[in-house]
DNA sequence: TGCAAAATAGCACGATCGTTCTTTTTTGAA
DNA sequence: TTCAAAAAAGAACGATCGTGCTATTTTGCA
């Protein structure tokens, strides 16, 4: 691998760890090269413009999402067993330290909504497709019987959505730490076959 | 009402609806300023430093919330009459135009979590009331008896509040419209008395 | 090992940030 | 109507923003 490959790998991991306390917007690049141990114009090179880098960092932070947490459950069967880990997984992530100062990516929803650019738009088709992700593993838990008769995977993919957003919130914003056992216990109750 | 207060009203309600947009951290004075059609040192004088502007946006946008959405169901029995007419003006101030660029508060949520301050400690502490109040409501609907029994208070209202987020989060960036039918369904799928 | 090419640093630019002055305009009561 | 007080404007500050430019260092192949 090039150099410079190496050294822009170097860069995005620092600043997808930045981007997770301040944000995405506040990441500043005379503060992401000082983080990298980096002059300003010699990290600016690697990029071009300011909005290549939010790109960057947009994207770098799907890929860590989909190579930690998403990847690993692939090798489960098809239905509610990898269903389960992909969900057990995304909220222990939030809790796990991974992000100190919250996903990364959860923050630059609010952050780029309305904020045209090239950064907002791979958001946009990366949470999309991790929605339907979702559905599709709901429609073959639905498809083996397992889950409750006539359980709606659109609703029921919105609604495990919600529940990591406000594991999230809890835990980031309130600092109650329980938030992560409250999601486990609402994916429980969603997909219980019997009454909970 | 000095002209004081009155002008300073003025510019939160700009504040508020930039605040939405763009949120409270990206905020400028130069930019309030200039869309309340003042000079940014007239404008300063009203708060004396940026962390003050932020406080008072976070506390007007918390006002303005009480004041629409939740003041006006208080008068509906306690119990679920009141608890479905709050969550359905709630989700429905997310698509009623309120507020084009999104929930300011939502928002300030994900700004805020890493910067300690004044700001982030009022919008701490009325998320935190706000929870509690949803809580008290799911309490006394349950006391009535018109939730399922065995149903918890505590879970619910953290999953409610994950629906609102939710429908949020497909609104404003997947740009999906029926987020609001949605969390309306997932509203009536977590408090039907009988399986759904 | 030499040397073009690639990678990085240094410096400066216009713009805008939050903030502090002083000066001007506006207000409201005597 | 007068006039002190309040409110707003104007100008400037140091700092930092993103982004060009040129010079220097480092790399990888001949």
């Amino acid at each position: 691998m090039s150099k410079k490959a190496v050294t822009r790998e170097a860069i995005l991991q620092q600043a997808v760890a930045l981007a997770s306390s301040n944000g995405i917007a506040a990441l500043t690049i005379g503060e992401l090269a000082s983080a990298s141990g980096m002059s300003k114009s010699g990290l600016f090179a690697h990029f071009g413009s300011k909005e290549a880098l939010q790109l960057a960092v947009v994207e770098a932070a799907q890929a860590q999402f989909v190579a930690e947490t998403l990847q690993p459950v692939l090798s489960l069967p098809r239905g509610l067993a990898r269903l389960t880990a992909l969900f057990d997984g995304w909220v222990g992530r939030l809790a796990g330290g991974r992000y100190p100062g919250g996903c990364p990516l959860l923050a630059a929803c609010y952050e780029f909504d309305d904020q045209p650019g090239v950064g907002r738009d791979a958001l946009i088709a990366g949470q999309a497709r991790l929605r339907d992700t979702l559905q599709r593993m709901l429609q073959d838990a639905a498809d083996n019987g397992e889950l409750p008769p006539g359980s709606d995977p659109a609703l029921l993919a919105f609604m495990l959505f919600g529940l990591v957003q406000s594991a999230h919130h809890d835990r980031q914003l309130l600092g109650r730490s329980d938030g992560e056992q409250m999601a486990r216990r609402g994916f429980a109750l969603l997909l219980a076959q019997g009454r909970v």
